[in-house]
DNA sequence: TAAAATTAAATTGCATACAATTTAATTTCT
DNA sequence: AGAAATTAAATTGTATGCAATTTAATTTTA
């Protein structure tokens, strides 16, 4: 078998995957002008009402870099606070705004949709999610 | 249960996992010079001889926007070839130089590097490909 | 305790992604 | 044939991702 071939290729379609997923994602989030990934945050902040930047990343494996800009984006959108801890002005803490809380409410229409707009089973995306994530935890490290 | 919770999510772990995988690849592919991106190119490449951009696109669900630039950058590397069809002057053939031929030698050993570097079987790798191949197929649209 | 090491964000630079538009060429239609 | 529609790339603009470095603060250690 050459491996050098694109068929044979376990990493291509999780990229491809990936992209595919997001570009569904994209009519529902435009809704509430929120992108993926910025998505993403807001769903762990509706989660846990207040994160570190540094927790944050380690949530969704994304670093500063990546965060920091993201970050002030949805500040600028008035969805988020970001503001230094007081005991450790190195971390900065993120927090939903009333904005950023009642989006929560937009927002819950949103797996539903996805989940329509794929078109797959229940049954199909509960055994995609475990699969996917018994690898992700082998394989992240 | 709560669907705006990111464990109950089947997209993260893909979009996650994705990274995670590119991550890994990294350290192979500085190796002989290429992203991931640029790897998958090469690789249809490798397979095909010649393709025109709209092809290559088609292969890796990339637009122009992405491969353009890209292209441009492989091209500056000397790995490939950029031409105007002559009977068509809108399509842009790409092809493969000598160095992008020999560089399939040097590439020959990323695949089993890259297994080895996930720690996963080849059961585990080759179930994970299916199952996604699977849902790529009936998503992709 | 003062220097050294560590930590958390931010910054910088590079490389994708992709929507939307533009440009140039080819096809289709009347 | 000539205008209209279509097509293929390229371009423009916005938004990630991530490596590497920097900055500022805190903790550790000699």
């Amino acid at each position: 078998m050459d491996y050098l071939k694109l068929e044979n290729q376990a990493c291509f379609p999780i990229y491809a995957l990936s992209r595919v997923l997001t570009a569904h994602y994209k009519p529902i989030l435009d809704e509430v002008e929120l992108t993926y990934p910025q998505y993403l945050v807001m769903m762990v902040l509706w989660e846990h009402k207040q994160l570190s930047v540094k927790e944050i990343g380690e949530k969704l494996l994304l670093d500063s870099g990546t965060l920091t800009p993201l970050l002030k984006k949805l500040a600028s959108k008035k969805m988020i606070l970001r503001e230094r801890s007081k005991t450790d002005e190195r971390i900065v803490k993120v927090s939903l705004t009333d904005i950023g809380l009642q989006l929560k409410n937009k927002a819950s229409s949103i797996p539903e949709a996805f989940k329509c707009s794929l078109g797959l089973t229940t049954e199909e995306i509960t055994s995609l999610r475990t699969s996917i994530n018994t690898i992700l935890n082998k394989t992240k490290k």
